[in-house]
DNA sequence: TATATATTTGAGTGATCGTTCAAAAATTGG
DNA sequence: CCAATTTTTGAACGATCACTCAAATATATA
């Protein structure tokens, strides 16, 4: 009386997902380019997830969870400031990375005029991003690896402004993306 | 025996398309809302235009050559130092403009996956943006406005950097761009 | 005013969009 | 093997996409 279950590992077509609209955008991530590579006809694909935009949601929240996961990983092993500095060059060098990119930064380009709302959601996980690198700063400022004379948040703000310029730097070819992330690395020495 | 002249002002439609673009992106911008923008119906739009793709081609290039004039402007003006700390503050304030961040960068993100032309040309105009930007260091240096152990075109890329991070953030409501900008300029006379 | 030549109009093209759904296939417990 | 329950399948839906084109309309010269 038990019924069959389904051929498919979720959490891995979630990552896949995430991988396909991380590089192509909402808009140009179309049904079928899932469907191929998800292999899943329309009816599991919606039976899975409901829909385009409700797997795309799933996508950011995946993604920002492992951001925040690697820098805290960054931060346990080499400490606070040390990285912010390691995030600069992880960025743009990780190869396994869809694009350089963020992928929320991405999304909120790409909708925030319609007021689409999963414009809305990538701008509140970049809030989170942001209160993640404000905690970096101010444990950074206990452990005195910077100045006292700094407004945390401000600095936070500042980061991740010269990060999302920084990734998206790193998908152009006319670009050195190297020597920008060490000059930003070389600006948190200075603080 | 002489045909008569089209109602519309060519020139004012890139402007308005222009603007429509750089707003909602290029996927985002539908036949219909340039039809709508622009009082064309899809016959004149395409006597006028020949395709959407066209059209976008052209609004790209008035968007760089207005951002160059008007850089060219400031440095006139005030000099090569002063208008780049004064394109901060007014990429993030002017009011007029009908979205904070970058179209180059916007449309560049959008379609560079999958390699297409209009992404190209935007990498393009963002290359002729940089050597913009190369050149008012190279005078501010010249000028002994900042000191000659840099390399201005990695100040520009640096800058240009900067400038897209910026406007991006501009974009978001949780932000204070203008400390960001603050920040920017700051770091310009600390060179 | 008649004619030549252009623009304007809008219905219509095939393609693709995200999505639905009923039938077919598969798996597990009885 | 049968029955219950689920997943898988793929044809098809209406909407929208960028775009075409022939007919209607307007203008300027002769």
């Amino acid at each position: 009386m038990m019924p069959r279950k389904p051929e498919y590992d979720r959490d891995a077509l979630i990552g896949r997902a995430r991988d396909l609209f991380w590089r192509h955008g909402w808009a140009g991530t179309s049904l079928k380019d899932l469907e191929r590579e998800l292999h899943l006809k329309p009816g599991s694909f919606y039976a899975a997830f409901g829909s385009k935009d409700a797997l795309f949601a799933l996508a950011m929240e995946r993604y920002t969870q492992e951001g925040v996961a690697r820098l805290t990983e960054f931060a346990d092993k080499f400490g606070p400031k040390a990285a912010l500095k390691a995030q600069t060059t992880f960025v743009i060098e990780a190869p396994e990375l869809p694009s350089k990119a963020c992928m929320l930064a991405k999304t909120y380009a790409e909708l925030q005029a319609r007021e689409h709302v999963l414009a809305q959601k990538a701008a509140k996980h970049m809030t989170e991003m942001k209160a993640c690198f404000t905690n970096l700063f101010r444990r950074a400022q206990e452990a005195g690896e910077i100045g006292q004379d700094h407004d945390p948040e401000r600095l936070a703000a500042r980061y991740q402004s010269d990060l999302l310029g920084l990734r998206l730097s790193a998908e152009r070819t006319d670009v050195d993306a190297g020597l920008i992330a060490a000059d930003i690395a070389a600006d948190l020495d200075r603080l």
